[in-house]
DNA sequence: ATGGCAGCGTCACGCTGA
């Protein structure tokens, strides 16, 4: 089972590239963030007619969240909806679309797009900082002791050093500061763990380049989209690689996807293809 | 230290992102 999250920055825009790369990487399921578009307008065609099953959770012009399945979408929900009772700020944190989460092959698979929060003064960062609170409520909600657990995303948040290309200077600052981080690692919880760094200690590897700044070019980007796994899916960790080839492209997303790869047996599809190694 | 690049909405540039 091999599942893979990507901040396409515009699935129209972008859609070229997101087939071709669902062809050569034929993941089992694919994680979109920032579709920037409204559900009657996403281009559900070409996925559908590639085998894939779709659910998107859209808005215009801003954040929106995409479920891709070559296996069946079970239970999905769209957004935070009883973690909300209760909250002042409700209304606003339901109105942008950035959670979708369904059952696939009887894993629990949460896809987030974490608010950037802008500066420190900012009020986005209170929005942030709220948002990640929801966030602890949802994933407390969501899991279920001893079933297979994934969430995955554009998180908005260099966790440690290592995830950031000059933490002298970064750290402490907006998607580094210890407010946002805290608030990441409390959501987490105790089970959750980046899969990623099960595989790679070291810095030096990004998911984020800014178009600006010669940032690619400088190869000066952040570690902030994730996949985490609870214990039981980390035992099936075969591999956690960030595709950063696509970031290299012509028009590419200022993301590059980020790929699990689980010892998960997927039941047949029926078309005798198996997608890895055993 | 600051700004820079890209997408969207709407059609000249402002807003937002990260």
């Amino acid at each position: 089972m091999q599942i893979a999250s990507w901040n396409v920055n515009s699935v129209r825009t972008r859609l070229t590239h997101v087939l071709n790369w669902l062809d050569q990487k034929k993941p089992d399921l694919l994680a979109l963030q920032e579709t920037k578009v409204d559900d009657p307008q996403f281009p559900l065609e070409p996925f559908l007619q590639k085998g894939y099953q779709v659910q998107i959770h859209g808005q215009k012009a801003y954040n929106g969240v995409a479920l891709i399945s070559r296996t069946p979408l079970e239970d999905v929900r769209m957004g935070f909806i009883g973690e909300l009772i209760g909250d002042p700020d409700a209304e606003e944190l339901g109105a942008q679309k950035r959670v979708i989460s369904a059952l696939v092959d009887g894993i629990r698979v949460v896809n987030l797009y974490v608010p950037n929060g802008s500066s420190l003064s900012s009020d986005k960062y209170n929005y942030k900082l709220a948002w990640l609170s929801c966030l602890e409520r949802y994933i407390g909600a969501i899991q279920t002791r001893d079933e297979p657990l994934c969430v995955v995303g554009d998180f908005n948040i260099g966790l440690e050093a290592r995830d950031l290309p000059d933490p002298d200077r970064l750290s402490g600052g907006i998607m580094a500061s210890d407010r946002e981080r805290a608030a990441l690692l409390v959501a987490l919880g105790s089970d959750l763990q980046d899969a990623f760094r099960l595989f790679e200690p070291n810095s030096g590897h990004w998911s984020w380049w800014d178009y600006r700044s010669g940032a690619w070019d400088r190869d000066r980007g952040w570690r902030i989209d994730h996949i985490y796994l609870n214990e039981m899916l980390r035992e099936l960790a075969r591999s956690c690689s960030i595709d950063k080839e696509e970031r290299g492209r012509i028009q590419p997303s200022d993301h590059a996807p980020v790929c699990v790869d689980l010892a998960w047996e997927l039941e047949d599809d029926g078309d005798g293809e198996d997608a890895y190694d055993t």
